[in-house]
DNA sequence: GTCTATAACACGATAGAC
DNA sequence: GTCTATCGTGTTATAGAC
């Protein structure tokens, strides 16, 4: 493994602002090869798992060459770093961003705390990518399978991101209790990423289930009863 | 793939009685070959994943030969098929058993319900099994990667689970809509199975971020949390 | 039942032509 | 920047001795 000068190259190249959300063209100039290997690479490591897929089925999808991925990435590991990055930076700061504006408005109410926690998430991973929730299950199998090069790529600003909105959390409802609070912002990215991965193309399990009473396939829906069932949880007597 | 006949014997052999709480002995004769494979096999499928997961770290695990595997379970596909029914078996006997002794003493109140969903299966995470948290993770991932043998394998015995504990629910509380009933139950097992599964020997975020606040190590902790923070949210007004 | 040996193939990575 | 060819390794699965 030399250092040679095209991988520290192509390591340095730009390729994706931070902030931007995601979608098939928004990973760079959708003609760029590099921009195609992320979009593919995202598809493919949430159907099949970081370690279960390969990068052949990556650049098979991307239509270009197995050896493309090594000149523009360096490695198979530090493209599953910049994928996690360029994921996890734009859905954390429309979260941010909208927590920002309840707040632009003078101390907001617990709906909107949890509304700007679960909203951007589920309508991102909606609209934002050609395949709805693939962007949900990237994340959960991140959970899943902790592994360095995916753990240390996002925990930090997921951190941040966490003790931001506890904090919100605590503004909004100032009898509960720190513990609480904490223990109830777990529960609540819980069910939100449960809810967004339940209903994939081929289960459909709650739909199925509630005899088609739950329809998961409205974002609207879905944030509704998020906020819903979150803000009473929140506000639960401990 | 001929139909050979050792491979058809050994899947008729029991060696996992239906509705026994999974441990290292419990998947049958702790001194049998095929039993050792089971319990290897839910340590390294929960560690890495199904398809990352190799036979040879298992079967080295469990101290057997690599081909024990084929002479036992016929293929790879099929030893994950038996893990999966040998761990939702179980698990789910322990969490009807929980509800049929809370109807026994009457109609339950909500508490109760949510009590026999989720205890069962956070005790049984950490009690039964050496590693705690395996189980779960295990759960986790045939969620996140649907794929054709686990799913098929453990559905339809978790569509039946849920469709009694919704019953439950709405015999416990007759104003809830049956809609949003569906909906928070699935929340429920969403809370239920991020919170189980947070808290692995490497990294313990809630405890991390709480500023250890929150014993994510404590099963009866995460219980009474669980059940204040899901009761409230199912009786929140639509 | 358990082992060794090996077939048949997919993987990540790299060298080197263009 | 992009391709072909290939190396070395690890994988599931099976054949056959014991």
């Amino acid at each position: 493994m030399p250092a040679s000068s095209p991988k520290t190259r192509a390591a340095r190249q730009p390729g994706n602002a931070p902030g931007v959300p995601l979608s098939p063209s928004r990973f760079g100039d959708e003609k760029a090869t590099r921009a195609r290997i992320l979009y593919a690479a995202l598809q493919v490591f949430a159907a099949r798992g970081f370690e279960a897929a390969s990068l052949r089925e990556i650049t098979e999808k991307a239509g270009v060459n197995v050896a493309a991925i090594h000149y523009h990435f360096g490695s198979r590991e530090i493209l599953v770093q910049e994928l996690m990055r360029a994921v996890a930076g734009p859905l954390n700061q429309l979260r941010l961003d909208a927590l920002d504006r309840a707040c632009a408005q003078g101390a907001p109410g617990l709906e909107a705390v949890v509304e700007a926690l679960v909203g951007p998430p589920v309508r991102l991973s909606f609209e934002a990518t050609g395949e709805p929730r693939l962007l949900i299950r990237l994340l959960i199998q991140a959970r899943a399978l902790p592994q360095e090069a995916t753990n240390h790529a996002i925990f930090e600003q997921y951190d941040a991101l966490a003790i931001r909105f506890v904090d919100a959390m605590l503004q909004a409802e100032p009898a509960l209790p720190r513990e609480e609070a904490f223990w109830r912002y777990a529960f609540a990215i819980g069910a939100l990423m449960y809810i967004v991965s339940d209903s994939d193309q081929q289960y459909h399990r709650l739909h199925r289930i509630s005899g088609g009473l739950c329809n998961t396939d409205d974002p609207q829906a879905i944030v509704r009863q998020l906020v819903a069932f979150i803000t009473a949880g929140i506000r639960a007597r401990p």
